[in-house]
DNA sequence: GTCTATAGCCAGATAGAC
DNA sequence: GTCTATCTGGCTATAGAC
C-alpha cells in the first residue's frame, strides 16, 4: 500500500523516538522511578498521545526491552558469523557489548521484583521469543566451551548463562566509573576478565 | 534511670520488631515496592504509630541497613579473630555470609537508583560509619591478599571490594534457586567459586 | 493523533481524640 | 504512643474537543 507508506513511516519514526526515550530513562532510573510524564516530556509530545501508541507503561518498557534484545540477538548472530573466533571469544564479545551498553547508559534494567511488569513480559510473545532464541544460542556455545575445556564443565550451564546475563545489570561497572579514575574500556576489560576467569576451567 | 528502663525496653523491642519487618520486606520487594502500610500490617500496629518511631520511609530503610551492617561488621570481626585462617579464607567467609543471608531472604537490597533514599543514607552518620569501617577492614585484607599473590595485584583494590559487595545483591543465586534443582549450599559455593577464582592471581 | 483537562487511585505523611 | 480518619501530592490512565 504505497498510499499509506508515508504516514506509516512517520508513525514508525515517532514510535522509535518514544522507545529511545523509554530506553534511556529505563537505563537511568529503572521502571519504578520512570514516569510516563517524563517519557512524554523527553519525546516532546503530550502524555495522552503516548497512550495512542502504547496501551500502558508496561507496554512501553516491553517495547524498549524488545528493541535491546533485537540488538543483542544481532550481536550474537554477528559473532556466529565470525569464522576466526572460538566460542569463548564469541561469548566474551557478547558480554563486552552488554557492558559497553550499560556504561553508555543505554542498557534498560528490569528491577527484577516488579510483578505487573514481569507478568506482562511473560505474556509478551516477541519478548519471550527473543529471550529464548538468545538463550538457546548462548547456551549452545557454553556447552561447547565446556566440552572443549574452556569453561569449567563442573558448573551447570544455567549458572554460566545467568552469570553472563547478570553482567548487563552488574552494579560494579557504574560504581567504578563514578569514581572517575578509570576509563570505560579499563572497567569493561577488568570486569570481563574477572568474570571469565572465574568461569574458566581449573588449570 | 531504672524507673524508665522497662518502658525503654518495651520501646526497643517494638522498634526491633519494626526493623525486622522492614528488613524482610526490603529483601522481598526492595525499597520502591515496599509500602509503609505493609510494614505496619506486618508489625501489627497502625501506620501513624510507625511515624512516632521513625520519621520517614527512608529512615525505616536506613534503620534496617544499619542493623544488617552491624551484623556484617560482627562477621568481619569474628573472622579477624580467627588465627587459623588466611586473608582469603576470611574474605570468602564474609562473602559466604552475605550470600546465605540473601538466599534466606534476609538481605535488604538498596535498588541503587533511588535518589531520596541515597541522599538520606549519605547523611546518616551511623550508616556511613559502618560502611567505612567495614570497607577499611575488607580493604586491608584485599591489599594483603594481593601482596601475598592470592588476588590478582593488577586489579584495583576498589574493583575487588565492589565485586565482593555486589555478591550481596547478585541476582544469580535467587534465579538459580528458583529453578528448584539445586540446594542453597550448592548455589552459594558455586557463586563463591566463580567469584574468587575470577579475582585470583593468574597462575 | 494531537492536545488540555481531569478522573481515579494509591502511597507517604499528619491531625487530633484517647 | 496508640488509634481512626484524613490530607496531600504524584502517578497512571482517560475523556473529549479539535
Amino acid at each position: 500500500m504505497p498510499r499509506s507508506s508515508f504516514r506509516e513511516q512517520m508513525l514508525r519514526v515517532r514510535e522509535d523516538a518514544i522507545v529511545t526515550a523509554v530506553n534511556r530513562l529505563l537505563a537511568e532510573k529503572g521502571f519504578d522511578l520512570m514516569t510516563v510524564d517524563q517519557v512524554a516530556a523527553e519525546v516532546g509530545i503530550a502524555k495522552a498521545s503516548l497512550y495512542k501508541h502504547f496501551p500502558s507503561k508496561e507496554a512501553l518498557a516491553a517495547a524498549a526491552m524488545v528493541r535491546v534484545m533485537e540488538q543483542g540477538l544481532q550481536v550474537v548472530d554477528d559473532q556466529a558469523a565470525r569464522h576466526d573466533a572460538g566460542v569463548l571469544d564469541r561469548l566474551q564479545a557478547v558480554a563486552r557489548w552488554a557492558l559497553q551498553m550499560q556504561l553508555a547508559g543505554q542498557m534498560p534494567t528490569l528491577p527484577s521484583q516488579n510483578s505487573s511488569l514481569r507478568s506482562e513480559l511473560a505474556t509478551h510473545a516477541r519478548y519471550m521469543d527473543l529471550l529464548m532464541e538468545i538463550s538457546d544460542k548462548l547456551g549452545a556455545w557454553i556447552v561447547e566451551a565446556q566440552r572443549d575445556g574452556h569453561i569449567d564443565a563442573s558448573l551447570p550451564a544455567e549458572l554460566v548463562l545467568y552469570t553472563l546475563y547478570a553482567r548487563a545489570c552488574d552494579p560494579v561497572p557504574a560504581v567504578l566509573k563514578s569514581g572517575g579514575r578509570f576509563s570505560d574500556d579499563e572497567v569493561v576489560e577488568w570486569v570481563l576478565q574477572t568474570c571469565f576467569s572465574g568461569l574458566s576451567a581449573r588449570t
